[in-house]
DNA sequence: TTCAAATATTGGAATACTCAAATATGTATC
DNA sequence: GATACATATTTGAGTATTCCAATATTTGAA
C-alpha cells in the first residue's frame, strides 16, 4: 500500500542540488547512525543531561559524584545510574581517588555541549 | 537524607580551575535545558534520526513526506508523527507546494548535525 | 577486623514512548 | 459536486524508561 513514491519524481521542483531529483539520501553508516541515537538519547533526559552540564563545569578536574545529588535533585541511585548511561555512551570518564570518583566530560561530550550553546546563542539575535 | 555534599570541600584536588574546589557549577537557565532536552530527545530516536537526516540530506529544496516511509522502512503516518515532533522541537521547517509538503532541515539542525559528524570523525583516527 | 562513607546495583511501580492501523483533513483534478 | 491522492491525527497494544527505595559492593580509617 506504500509503494507510490517513485510517482511523483516529475515534481517541480529545480533547484535539487545535483544528480536526482528528490531522491533524499544520507551518508552515514547503519552503526554510525546508531553510535549518534545512542550518544544523543542518552542526553536526552533532564537528569543525565544536567548531570552532564554539572560534569563538565567542573572542568579537567571533574566533578565527584557526591556533590551532584543535592545539586540534580535526585537521589545518589539516581545520578549513579545517570553517570554510569553517560560513561556508556563515551560522554564521560571515570577516575578513582581514595575512595571516590570523579567524573570528566569527554572530547564527544564537549563538542556536543559546546554545539548546543551555539544554538541557544542563535536563538535570541 | 542527602546533606553530605559539602563534607569533602577538603579534598586532594589542587588544580581546580578558578574558585571553589569542587563545587560543580553549570550556567544554563532551566528553559534552556529544557529547550535543549526536547531538542535531543527528539533526535535521540532511530526513526527520528535517520529522518532528520534524509531531510537534511535533501538540502534546501527539502524532502517531500512522501518518499520518505520506504527509506526510512516505516509507515507513513509514524514518518509524519516523527516530522511533527522534529518541526516542534525547531529542527525542521515546512513549506507547502501542492498538495505537498516540503521539510527542510533548519539552521539548528545543521549545526547539531555537523557536531555530530565531527564526534564522528574524531572516534577513527 | 570492624566500622562507616562513597558508590554501584537491583527491584518494582508508575509513567512515557513507539509504531502500525484506522480515521480524519486537506487539496488538486475531473 | 465527486474522486483520488498526500498528509495529519488519533487510538491502542506492546514495550521501554524513569526514578526511588533497598541492598550490595568497594574502600579507607580506626
Amino acid at each position: 500500500m506504500n509503494s507510490n513514491s517513485a510517482e511523483h519524481t516529475d515534481r517541480g521542483i529545480e533547484d535539487a542540488p545535483d544528480g536526482d531529483c528528490c531522491t533524499a539520501s544520507h551518508s552515514l553508516t547503519d552503526e554510525a547512525l546508531l553510535d549518534d541515537v545512542a550518544m544523543l538519547s542518552a542526553v536526552g533526559n533532564e537528569t543525565r543531561y544536567e548531570t552532564l552540564r554539572y560534569v563538565a563545569g567542573a572542568g579537567q578536574a571533574g566533578a565527584c559524584v557526591c556533590e551532584l545529588p543535592p545539586l540534580v535533585g535526585v537521589t545518589q541511585g539516581t545520578v549513579s545510574n545517570a553517570l554510569s548511561r553517560l560513561l556508556e555512551a563515551g560522554l564521560v570518564s571515570r577516575r578513582k581517588e581514595g575512595r571516590w570518583r570523579y567524573y570528566t566530560a569527554t572530547t564527544e561530550a564537549r563538542t556536543l555541549l559546546l554545539a548546543l550553546d551555539t544554538i541557544q546563542e542563535g536563538s535570541d539575535e
